[in-house]
DNA sequence: CCCTGATTCGC
DNA sequence: GCGAATCAGG
């Protein structure tokens, strides 16, 4: 696999927003940790404060903004650390992933008419935001729908988040 | 043993 | 330029 303008900038992207190297070699495709290492330092990006990280990959769920946040926001969701397992290796991580697509059964899904069902490193600023489950389970997952630039949302999340609550008293927020 | 990034060096 | 091997560490 060469290196495209597009795989150099989704390196980039990936790596700013802290990711090990090897979850953004994972998300890449058809390459490993050491090669995203390595184009790390050929590209002269700022590498990490200090070599070794931390053995498990806590990161916390970030935000949209104190302001823009709904007030029925699931808190136990987005403000406990995140810690998957997700470290893994490459293929682990695939595996996962799959199994997880096959087997999930959606619970409470009844009320949310589509949803993709994206890892926190899928993210992007244009994917809804909208945490799905336990944070501490497996299955834990985000909306993932394509959102509009200005909300962190999908037209059918913004609409529970932001709407007062006795407007939405009807809808079944089971998240 | 799992993981992390850093460096080296043959290709 | 690339990245596997290796190193150094949590």
């Amino acid at each position: 696999m060469n290196w495209t303008d597009e795989r150099v900038e989704k390196l980039k992207r990936l790596w700013a927003e802290g990711l090990s190297a090897s979850q953004i070699a994972a998300q890449l495709g058809g390459v490993s940790r050491n090669a995203v290492i390595g184009k790390v330092h050929r590209l002269n990006l700022p590498g990490r404060a200090k070599a070794g990280g931390s053995a498990t990959s806590t990161r916390a769920v970030k935000r949209p903004a104190p302001s823009a946040r709904p007030a029925n926001y699931p808190a136990r969701s987005v403000t406990r650390t995140v810690t998957r397992t997700v470290g893994a290796t490459a293929l682990k991580e695939e595996i996962d992933i799959a199994a997880e697509e096959i087997e999930f059964v959606p619970p409470s899904n009844v009320v949310v008419p589509i949803s993709r069902k994206l890892a926190l490193t899928d993210l992007t600023e244009r994917t809804c935001k909208w945490p799905m489950g336990d944070p501490l389970k497996d299955d834990f997952h985000f909306c993932g729908v394509d959102a509009s630039e200005a909300s962190p949302y999908c037209g059918y999340h913004a609409r529970l988040a932001y709407q007062p609550v006795a407007d939405r008293r009807k809808a079944a927020v089971r998240v």
